[in-house]
DNA sequence: TAGTGGTCTAGACCACCTC
DNA sequence: AGGTGGTCTAGACCACTAG
């Protein structure tokens, strides 16, 4: 039980899930859903919103709210929410696991100090690693995280999956916002064997990784195949 | 003036632009931003809960609101935001063109069919053109509208520029949202010779446009070299 | 014209940060 | 303990849709 209106919302998720009904069905108004939940109508606008925000509903001022009938894509897939690389491959219905892990340690390079905020005395862990989704290679990824913020111990302490979750589980860091260039590859030298036997093109995302005081925490490049996963962007105004 | 609270978000974010002195400034409390403004708490929170969409401040419970430090990526150019090809190029700095513009109708194929929702009997006018920037072409474009939508008499109403502020113009439709797939492509035979030309990989965007009613009004494929553009997404939870 | 969503208000209480 | 943002309420008026 967080907040009223998560709560009502994801009640009203349900409703919609059952009555699959007609396409573009008609919600009860504000009012009604207020006296159904026994709530004010500015608590059920903000679960309405929500629905919204999420791409579930839509609504016409003057006449009401609508169920969004479905293009058949996920929405879970859509690359604009934050998730991990592990939670992408898993939404794919594919199983993530990691090959070659290698953790060293250097000093930053130019764009990392002004990135990341860092000194030229600092030091950065490289993260160097292929991940699998159901055995065959997908993704070869490189996480840079400074030493000041996981400690002088973190080759110890790392396990395989999201680097954000590490951080959440051993710091109590939430990554809340990405910001994340995306470019095609034609050939990249510095990607590993493994990775070029795959016919398949490339795309690459860089991204930096903020918590919720907008403090940059870490930084990734992601080499995916993209014949296996799927990348969805949702563009709003 | 439409909305007051989107008046005062811009009146603030004027505010926050003189104020470059300090990174991280605090801005005024709720209640001082009410009374400075003569308006409600309410409609005070509705502006800056636009400034935080907009990525220009964060918030901390029990503390208050700050401004975000830039990482000097242009937040107009995210993907994640709903603009034409057209204004991708000029935020980019370039001056946008038409090369080489076709227009022609046929039936629609499988997947449109079941997209925009249409019949086998129907008729689609495909818009075919290189787009350039500042000379150089830099998009290979194709949209595909549905000839129940733009008439007839498309081909002779039609101008360069982007599909979207046509089908304002022309048919009151407000293209508001989008679901776009992103690709790297290797080689594709369908490409036209100039765009061929360039060494530079390419990204493919794949484009269903929505009106406000959520229904799918038109496609479009981009093939887009991404040398002379950036592609930008953010991510959010 | 009646009904619906959109905006705005004024006030209450709670959760969290800071001192 | 006091101050700040986050949630919730109840009510007013406006803008738009639809019959």
């Amino acid at each position: 039980m967080s907040n009223k209106f998560i709560e009502i919302s994801s009640r009203i998720a349900k409703e919609i899930d059952l009555n699959i009904s007609a396409e573009r069905a008609k919600l009860p108004t504000e009012k009604e859903l207020a006296d159904q939940f026994q709530v004010s109508r500015e608590t059920i606008r903000k679960a309405l919103k929500h629905l919204i925000e999420v791409g579930r509903v839509y609504s016409i001022q003057g006449s009401g709210y609508y169920v969004r009938p479905s293009n058949g894509i996920r929405m879970e897939s859509m690359i604009n929410r934050y998730s991990s690389v592990t939670d992408m491959i898993r939404s794919a219905n594919l199983i993530e696991g990691d090959l070659e892990i290698q953790i060293f340690k250097r000093r930053p390079k130019e764009e990392e100090l002004t990135l990341l905020k860092l000194d030229k005395q600092d030091w950065v862990f490289i993260v160097d690693r292929i991940r699998t989704a159901s055995g065959e290679p997908v993704v070869y990824s490189q996480g840079i995280l400074p030493e000041s913020i996981v400690g002088r111990d973190f080759p110890e302490r790392f396990e395989p999956g999201s680097l954000g979750k590490y951080l959440e589980h051993y710091h109590s860091i939430h990554i809340v916002e990405a910001f994340m260039e995306i470019q095609a590859v034609r050939e990249e030298d510095s990607l590993p064997y493994r990775m070029k036997q795959s016919e398949s093109p490339l795309l690459k995302f860089f991204q930096i990784h903020y918590d919720a005081k907008a403090s940059p925490i870490f930084l990734s490049f992601d080499y995916m195949r993209n014949d296996l996963i799927r990348f969805y962007v949702r563009r709003t105004k």
